[in-house]
DNA sequence: CCTCTTTGCGATCGACGATCGCAAATAAGG
DNA sequence: CCTTATTTGCGATCGTCGATCGCAAAGAGG
């Protein structure tokens, strides 16, 4: 059985009976206060409600479950994401756009973490979606092979900032740092040369920014998925 | 701070003292099981410790959080995966091998929740890279170029996998289906032209299956990540 | 004013991760 | 063999969580 979207669940507006005194927008908003401040794991029910100034019980008059909040919280969150300019060139303005969406998933990591057990699906990210295509709009590729690409390149941003994320992203210099033992023992003990060579070798330690690389890398992969007509 | 990894706590193996009644491979093992019974949800301290035939807190003696039991549960895993064999076509391999991951991650759900919010590190995922890098040892791209493939293959292959799971993924038939009312909405109202052109023209609905996708992705991206010497 | 409908929300339930403190079990020293 | 040091087993418990229930409160229609 498929989650019961809360997208298909729309506020009832009956207009009769005693007046709702608080809209899922307030209730989002709220909760996302509450993530901005604290995370995503600080976003319960209670800590929203008090933010609101109410009991935890009065927001299940609006939502039926914590993943809607979620849900909700995401595709608020995108509703506010600026894509990056059109330039006119596809493939440039593409790149900088997942780029700007590393940037904005930094600035906001309850985001990340949230899209990452919710896959969204909301009007906003629809949105996001139909602005792609249009960047994309003269490419002569099919339609599936775009929506492939979108989700492709969507995928890679929330992947890569789950890997350099402080403190637990596998990019994470400090978790590197943390992890030395198990991986130099890898290295260093003669199993694993394949390993110690890819470490050691050239391109390790350039001064690549984080933002650099994952753009080369975007345009290797966008070389691949949608070559130049 | 960084997460302290349960690999760099080993079990103390003192001598002294009170001997251990279970090991940790024990408690994984009783993890996995209710994992596999049951889902990713149902493995609690509690439930774990009842499989085993104790109280939850004699688990605490052998990890940290729930979290370590995660990690050593993930890394059991992808210590009993089996590449797919090495054929000498580092390409087809390379494809092959993400595939044989795909179907892995399918029969083992809750492999992928736990992978989603614990990037793995340990032994056996490094063992993994390691295999992986062994296929590419012929290839002349430097090894930080190998290493990113990796990377950008294997999460692919984790969002493919979350895509397309039965009840969330946004790949799901259901899902799309409960959905249609919404995206069905943008496509219909006019204010999505491209959305709607790209769901209804060619390639939407041909009988390629879902690991042929993934493979034609994975070849596509290949391409541009490690172009052929 | 009375009724009908809807909302607000304190009280509460069951389950969770984690901690504490003591009993039990073993190894070493004499 | 007994004592002491050290480690493990684990029942009891704490604080927090998502969610539910039942009733009071607040409008709208007659």
């Amino acid at each position: 059985m498929p989650r019961e979207s809360i997208w298909l669940r729309p506020v009832p507006t009956s207009g009769i009976g005693r007046p709702a005194e608080w809209s899922r927008e307030q209730i989002t908003a709220s909760a996302i206060a509450v993530a901005d401040a604290d995370g995503l794991a600080a976003v319960t029910m209670r800590r929203v409600a008090t933010e609101l100034g109410t009991g935890a019980a009065s927001l299940y008059r609006h939502l039926a479950t914590r993943g809607d909040l979620l849900d909700l919280m995401i595709d608020h969150a995108f509703g506010e994401y600026e894509p990056a300019p059109d330039t006119g060139d596809w493939r440039a303005d593409l790149v900088a756009d997942h780029l700007q969406r590393l940037r904005y998933l930094r600035s906001r990591p309850w985001l990340l973490d949230a899209v990452l057990d919710r896959p969204p699906l909301g009007p906003n990210v629809v949105r996001l979606v139909e602005r792609t295509l249009a960047r994309l709009a003269t490419h002569p590729a099919s339609g599936s092979a775009k929506m492939e690409t979108i989700g492709v390149l969507t995928g890679m941003v929330q992947t890569y900032a789950q890997n350099e994320r402080p403190g637990t992203g596998v990019l994470d210099e400090d978790f590197i740092a943390a992890q030395a033992a198990i991986l130099m023992c890898a290295v260093d003990d003669g199993t694993h040369p394949h390993l110690a060579a890819a470490l050691s070798g050239p391109g390790s330690g350039t001064g690549e920014s984080a933002d650099d690389r994952l753009a080369r890398i975007l345009r290797l992969v966008l070389d691949g998925l949608l070559p130049e007509p």
